[in-house]
DNA sequence: TAGGTGACCCGCG
DNA sequence: GCGCGGGCCACCT
């Protein structure tokens, strides 16, 4: 295990990998459930470093506004909306659509 | 060592 | 009601 690395990047990516298929989390969702008071950026870093793990689907991590923000992180500018209509979201100009529907809230689905 | 940036969010004008 | 700017903390160069 890890010994140096900051432990709130991990929990970053335990609720990631908690996201169910076919569904998104944001940001400040996960910010929020973790009590990260330092704001949804620290989230969008720990996404930053996911890339060293192969099971944190940042892919199903978007902003607010349910828009594919990331996406220019991933290995191509696309693959972030091509995982997500894989795994059934439809995907238009690097926004989710029914985003409010596919939305997964930890603190709610994790039965807070 | 120190400075700047960053996959964002909220508040104010 | 809408638009814009600032701010928060940690990692990177």
């Amino acid at each position: 295990m890890n010994t140096k690395k900051s432990n709130y990047f991990d929990l970053v990516y335990q609720v990631v990998r908690e996201i169910p298929p076919g569904r998104v989390c944001t940001y400040g969702t996960i910010a929020h459930y973790l009590g990260l008071k330092s704001g949804a950026r620290m989230v969008g870093y720990a996404m930053n470093a996911a890339h060293t793990l192969p099971d944190v689907p940042a892919h199903r991590v978007v902003n607010r506004a349910g828009v594919l923000t990331g996406k220019h992180h991933f290995a191509t500018p696309t693959r972030m909306q091509e995982l997500l209509e894989l795994e059934g979201i439809h995907v238009e100009k690097d926004q989710v659509q029914d985003f409010d529907k596919l939305f997964w809230d930890p603190e709610k689905e994790l039965g807070l």
